[in-house]
DNA sequence: TCAAAAGTGTTCACAGTACACCCATGC
DNA sequence: GCATGGGTGTACTGTGAACACTTTTGA
């Protein structure tokens, strides 16, 4: 191991991946960049680390400038360090993914950023390695929401089983029985089902449901079954 | 987003966490550090990055010095950025987790770091946030274990079912089926069945085996069942 | 011949799947 | 009343768990 060292100035960035859905297909905020290099340019959301913050901290500034939400799902994805992915000046990024709701979004967005969503399925070129940044991070919410329940946090607070079916099948692109389905997402005891329907998507409607936050946390391995004993630990 | 600006002086640095299986116990590898602060204390091997070299470069030669080991199990853990982390200048670490055949190291080992092994479940005082990420590395380790191949890395290139068996039972510390154990892992498709036995460790012997590296990067994911239908995107 | 560990066979319960069927409502 | 989408019932299949049983060999 080297000393504390003459270390060539290494610049500390975060960057954001922000996934959304609105109702038909998984979407992907991004902003237009506003200073050299790649000015004008389709890029994620980031920013340099501040002296006193931990990336994380700086992750959740980053989020809640341009969205104006606070505690929204967030996790590092990856750091990227190849020392030439920025072209101006050595700048490695931990890249963090978040899972916001599109409506709430869109009433406390930052105009400043000339953001706008796309389609996870047509994305914009995007400056320096971003375009794989994201590429991990669609590998990383497919992953993880297929062992954990994440994509609530795509939906609004109150969402019908339909609904949530349509957001399984737009991120993993593929079509799941309604009965299974239902019965599985049940099974879960997650769901609290609450005493009004939503009509505007169907002459029956459907019940809507909300997610018993008491049970979340503790049952944020339930899709998971890992090791046969019981004492496996997690 | 900020300009490209006068960020503070980072330093940016990589850290190992090396597992190995000595037949009995999870292992992890740490060095008496040789450089102050916390001269003498024991730590993950790390080392400063390099000019032209990604973090993975710099992990991957930082195993290299210690262990003499090419081509080793490495994957990118987290990276750990608090402020305050390291007492003496802001370092932010991006940490790794490595699997080795605590045999082949033996034969290759660098003595000038002091290295030493450890049982998982019998760690020394280390110093910095380095408790914090081992625990990461080891929840990691076996949450990832329970989805993929991964634990083969820590064993010979030949090794026996009850082996592996053993070897599992010391990771999730619990103890399974042989039959069921048998069973389970052939079905992978992963394993050759080798023509002669180890005579040592039970007076009928155990046949060897080997991972069939052909089917090995292909069948990563063999241990999931994630979303129901096939054309599911992994 | 007996003990000890490797390895196989068998049963059972249950979860996942496919698909038929019933329900509620607007038109 | 009928089309539409929501929701339930059910039969079938395969996997995982438990555990009894057979095999091999050294002492």
């Amino acid at each position: 191991m080297q000393r504390y060292s003459q270390q060539k100035r290494v610049l500390f960035a975060v960057d954001c991946i922000i996934f959304g859905y609105d109702g038909q297909e998984l979407k992907l905020l991004v902003i237009k960049r506003g200073f050299e290099p790649e000015k004008g340019k389709w890029s994620l959301v980031g920013g340099f680390i501040g002296d006193n913050e931990s990336a994380e901290g700086a992750a959740m500034r980053v989020l809640k400038d341009l969205t104006g939400l606070d505690g929204l799902y967030m996790e590092q994805l990856h750091g990227f360090t190849e020392p030439d992915r920025d072209t101006v000046e050595r700048t490695i990024s931990i890249a963090y993914f978040a899972l916001i709701d599109i409506q709430k979004y869109n009433q406390q967005i930052n105009e400043d950023y000339h953001p706008a969503w796309f389609s996870i399925n047509q994305l914009p070129e995007l400056i320096f390695d971003h375009t794989a940044i994201v590429e991990l991070a669609k590998e990383k919410l497919r992953y993880k929401a297929a062992l954990h329940p994440l994509l609530f946090e795509l939906l609004p607070d109150k969402f019908t089983m339909p609904q949530l079916q349509s957001l399984y099948e737009a991120v993993y692109n593929t079509e799941f029985d309604k009965g299974n389905f239902n019965r599985k997402l049940l099974s879960t005891k997650l769901l609290l089902k609450l005493k009004d329907k939503d009509k505007l998507n169907s002459k029956k409607g459907a019940f809507y449901y909300m997610v018993d936050t008491n049970k979340y946390s503790e049952s944020f391995n339930i899709f998971l079954n890992f090791v046969p004993s019981q004492n496996a630990n997690k």
